[in-house]
DNA sequence: CCTCGATTTATTATCGATATCCAATCGAGG
DNA sequence: CCTCGATTGGATATCGATAATAAATCGAGG
């Protein structure tokens, strides 16, 4: 999994963030996390900017670098955004679907739910977008792919830094088989529901929702 | 404005690729590139680093970066996507946008005309680019900024690329004239109508609308 | 003539050292 | 006591060289 020094400290620094262990406005220095990291200051530059690039650190130059802030409206909108990329996508790859992509799409979800069962709940994540960015694969709009991988980090970074959106990790995973079921039957209509359903419910909208 | 090998070799290779100099599927080597650009092999990698996360180029590991691939589908989709942020971002905005804010679009708006006197193509494509961003930071979403320039960056290129959406620069620089006279006015309801205008006839759908 | 394997070559990935730059600090003058 | 300017410290930015790796090429064997 681990090609590199750079692709390392890449992942590490990801999950640090994401995961709320370096919170916003945490200033990074290149040589410090090398000294972390165990590798050079070049491996943590270009970690640095492909984090810059999916919007987890803002580099200002000699000033340094910071983890980005987070606010709600923000996360709010970055979701409908998510929501409605990949509900498009969903209209668009739902026919396009081979059997072959269906059993990829299980064994990842498969492997969400090991990595539940487990009680890895950054590997459950990792499983969750590599799912959710394959199934929107299915559309053929590849320019998109990154710019959807991009609300969904921010998602699951708002989400876990608003510790009342968390579920058992279990329920996450098993959230995912309805929407499977969908697609495998074809059906784009269902598919498109069940998507919306789990986007829907992933984060609670205030009080009135009970 | 170069502040230094870096941001030159980005800033090039992103006009190239946007003005199509560099047509998809081109092949780039970090040292060849070097050898163009007078600068060393870490500066190009830095501007390819920044270039694929824009979405421009792609990074296949050791098998070199490659001019990434345009198709009308994705940019349809990709003009959509930017409609709906700029239209969100400008119902926010229009509510906190001082008279400075105002004089600053105002300014980037003449730079954009002067440009377009000059008949500088992609000076005023950038000043287009400066100007959207400007009046989408007022929504105070700024997480979105980044989302919303690699939108603007590939329906550049998708224009450029599709020549029959060319159109006299000179026209292109006025059209933003409205759109701040509706925000000066404070007219929020203006503000998005107008540039739901400009978006739309940003590109021609097919034959119909003639 | 075709196939498989070793070799060569072209390219990225990584490192360590140096240059450059910004900002905070310290000191002198008013 | 306050302000302004030189200085110094700490960080990024850049470079050149080296290591590692994957593709292409060439050659021998079948």
């Amino acid at each position: 999994m681990a090609e590199g020094p750079a692709s390392r400290a890449v992942a590490e620094l990801r999950r640090r963030i994401v995961m709320n262990e370096l919170t916003p406005g945490t200033l990074l220095t290149e040589l410090g996390l090398a000294g972390d990291l165990a590798c050079s200051q070049a491996a943590v530059r270009e970690a640095l900017l492909r984090l810059e690039g999916e919007g987890l650190v803002l580099r200002s130059g000699r000033q340094g670098t910071t983890v980005t802030d987070l606010d709600a409206d923000t996360a709010a909108e970055i979701l409908d955004l998510r929501r409605r990329i990949e509900l498009r996508g969903a209209r668009r790859g739902a026919r396009r679907a081979g059997a072959g992509d269906i059993l990829a799409l299980r064994r990842i979800q498969a492997a969400m739910e090991q990595a539940a069962a487990a009680g890895d709940a950054w590997a459950v994540l990792e499983r969750d977008m590599d799912l959710h960015l394959a199934l929107f694969r299915l559309s053929g709009l590849h320019a998109m792919g990154p710019i959807l991988a991009r609300c969904i980090l921010h998602t699951h970074r708002f989400r876990l830094w608003a510790p009342w959106h968390r579920r058992p990790l279990g329920e996450t995973a098993r959230r995912h088989v309805p929407i499977l079921e969908a697609l495998e039957a074809g059906d784009a209509a269902a598919l498109a529901r069940e998507l919306a359903g789990h986007l829907d419910t992933m984060v609670d909208r205030g009080v009135a929702a009970a």
